[in-house]
DNA sequence: TCTGGGGTCCTAGGACCC
DNA sequence: TCTGGGGTCCTAGGACCC
């Protein structure tokens, strides 16, 4: 089979800082000032702008850990506002299918691109292009990388962003900027491979490149042995076309403040359960099996640490909140236990098929529909007049155990006010 | 005092079957 | 005393991603 005759060229857009491109949007006063953005419960810093970086501020760092580096520099704070980068992602993604049919979206700030109908000459200038287009349409700039593997145009990409470059296309002296990649930093190297990689003496992606495939294979897996085989530029990794509906679904939070008893732990997972089975009626599905996690700080060397998790298999495949509650709640109960301070607590559906392909309720096919119906209007309640204007007794009005976030733009693209204003010439 | 959340895929090992 | 062998399916846990 040859390579030469069939070679693909795939671009990655990658937005540059993206929670800290949407923020900016409507605070242009920030445009060159350190900012990050903070994940949940005010945590972590998972968003940082160049300046913020070039402070030292580290990827997914604990807030309270550079407070005062924070402080002394007038770096810029943000609590994370999903609502507004979901809501920007898609605009984003809008305009990447204006530049090829064959888009995958690989994740909130980043897609794979097919760009094979064009010739080599016109790349450089597609990417230009689809920066340009991208940034002057939503305001968020991005780093293109094109290379003929999605690992390759990964790396392309990262040299990107590294030397600001805006478009790199990485097509020769491939080797060369190989040997100057570290292997950490290749798609699908972790923390394990990283170290297993390094202490064979492979530190970089040129040796994985040129390592035995049976060799890799062996010490990894089929993921590391098809990782290697992309940087040779021998494509394994198809494009994703099509969005593939969700096989799990996951609503867990840390809470604000230590949780104890069982009362607001109780809350919380009906919360978290309600809003899990709206995510999956959303998507037309069912789930046939539930876990419940409860768990007490892993970092607190000085308390005892319990973690446990309890998964039961519903009888019949539902989305019925109240159903799925009622379970949730007696789970939970059996996990509990007194006399310590839980810091999270989550739910997890599974086994989530289509509801019309799922087995028909043979017991109750009359309150099944029923349900259904009551379900609906619930979803478009909430839709309408704002999330949990109808909820159940049981989530707790006064939510005291909820998550910080005290830093908040306050920001909803979903009011007309904010919408950002974008010069159409 | 304070350490995110939501996914996917792979593998080893157990249960079970003939 | 000697205690098969091969297959499938499922699950928990680990590694990876953003």
């Amino acid at each position: 089979m040859s390579y030469i005759n069939c070679t693909k060229k795939i671009a990655l857009v990658d937005c540059n800082s993206f929670y800290v491109s949407c923020e900016r949007l409507f605070k242009p006063k920030i445009l060159f000032k350190p900012v990050v953005v903070l994940s949940n419960n005010d945590g972590c810093v998972i968003s940082r702008s160049n300046e913020a970086k070039a402070l030292g501020i580290k990827m997914g760092e604990p807030y309270f850990k550079v407070k005062e580096l924070i402080k002394k520099n007038k770096v810029n704070i943000f609590s994370s506002n999903y609502a507004l980068y979901g809501d920007l992602s898609r605009r984003v993604m809008r305009i990447l299918k204006t530049f090829s049919p064959n888009v995958e979206i690989y994740s909130i700030d980043e897609a794979f691109i097919d760009l094979s109908f064009l010739k080599e000459k016109e790349i450089e200038d597609y990417g230009k292009k689809i920066r340009e287009r991208v940034l002057k349409w939503t305001g968020i700039p991005t780093s293109v990388g094109i290379s003929s593997t999605k690992t390759l145009s990964k790396v392309a990409n990262h040299i990107a962003k590294k030397e600001k470059a805006g478009v790199v296309y990485l097509n020769k002296d491939v080797d060369e900027k190989l040997k100057k990649f570290p292997i950490r930093d290749v798609w699908g190297v972790g923390k394990q491979l990283s170290k297993f990689y390094i202490k064979n003496g492979i530190d970089n992606a040129h040796k994985l490149k040129i390592a035995s495939n049976t060799w890799v294979k062996k010490g990894t897996n089929v993921l590391g042995s098809r990782t290697a085989m992309e940087l040779r530029g021998i494509s394994c990794i198809n494009l994703e076309l099509h969005e593939e509906k969700r096989k799990n679904c996951c609503v867990s939070r840390s809470f604000g403040n230590k949780v104890a008893d069982l009362q607001k732990l109780e809350e919380a997972v009906t919360t978290y359960c309600l809003n899990a089975a709206e995510k999956i009626r959303g998507d037309n599905q069912v789930c046939k099996r539930l876990t419940v996690f409860i768990r007490t700080s892993p970092f607190n060397k000085n308390k005892k640490f319990y973690s446990n998790t309890i998964t039961i298999d519903l009888p019949i495949a539902t989305s019925n909140s109240i159903e799925m509650v009622k379970k949730a709640r007696s789970a939970l109960k059996k996990i509990y236990k007194p006399g310590f301070f839980y810091q999270k607590a989550g739910i997890i559906l599974s086994n989530l098929k289509d509801s019309e392909t799922s087995e028909f309720n043979l017991f109750s096919p009359v309150i099944e529909k029923k349900s259904k119906k009551l379900m609906k209007a619930i979803d478009y309640t909430n839709m309408k007049y704002g999330r949990h204007a109808i909820s159940i007794a049981n989530a707790g009005i006064s939510k005291r155990w909820k998550m910080r976030r005290e830093h908040s733009s306050g920001i909803d693209t979903a009011s007309f006010a904010y919408l950002p204003k974008v010069s159409a010439s």
